[in-house]
DNA sequence: ATACATGCAAACACTTTGCAGCACA
DNA sequence: TGTGCTGCAAAGTGTTTGCATGTAT
């Protein structure tokens, strides 16, 4: 018997290749490369499948869902919280070296009624290519 | 003489509405809503310009342009620096009283070879009517 | 057998842009 | 007077969805 709102995933050929796929990209590729990448070897999966796969595997943990503003989000197969920089020059998203704030939340949940269950930060800048 | 790429910008109507309309919401309204304010009272203002104003008032640090994940950016009449949560229940947009990290900056550059010019914190919670 | 998943194309939400005419400085 | 701005519509980008079919369990 399942909880309420739970549903049993299928382990297709599709989700296991973005999966594999996302794994396999460490430079925070977005969902068209990921999709690129997939269609060079396996040219008949299709592109909504492969948004709505990165949905799900982020939804369930599998991979990290990085929102970029002004931008495509785009996908981290490291799943440990961590924060990035998304260059002005390049627009690539780089990882940064700055240990997970843990406090923040319950910083400001101190301060007002709200229930926070997470943050995230974007830095904005120039990576070492570009400057 | 003008500096490299300085543009000499005009006082029109349309500019001094949409900031006009900006500084009167204090809710952190998205482009449509600012665009539907202004048309209620003024039907001729095209969505186009008010989409170009928006980002010309942003640059020139008249308002703050709030990107939001998962959604429609936002903006502000509030031009401090400072951060915002969006609420997983009604999609709304909140001010987090929690003072601008400062720090976060300089750590990130003592640690690579990044070149820092700014970040932005979004938190994801539930407001005190969501709970 | 029956949900769940897929491929395709169309729809969608948000934003930008090309162009001809208009108006601020 | 001339460059910057506008309105309009069309295009662009990133993502989701309806539907008929396919497939894992």
């Amino acid at each position: 018997m399942r909880e309420h709102g739970e549903t049993k995933n299928r382990n297709t050929l599709q989700r296991r290749l973005v999966l594999e796929t996302v794994r396999s990209m460490h430079d925070h590729p977005d969902a068209e490369s990921i999709y690129a990448k997939i269609s060079r070897e396996n040219p008949l999966v299709s592109k909504a499948t492969v948004y709505r796969n990165l949905k799900l595997l982020a939804k369930q943990g599998q991979i990290l869902h990085i929102p970029i503003p002004d931008g495509a989000d785009c996908f981290d197969f490291n799943i440990a919280p961590h924060y990035h920089l998304k260059c002005r020059g390049c627009s690539g998203v780089f990882d940064v070296d700055l240990p997970y704030q843990t406090d923040l939340c319950s910083r400001v949940e101190e301060n007002h009624g709200f229930v926070i269950e997470g943050h995230q930060i974007v830095f904005s800048g120039l990576c070492p290519e570009c400057q």
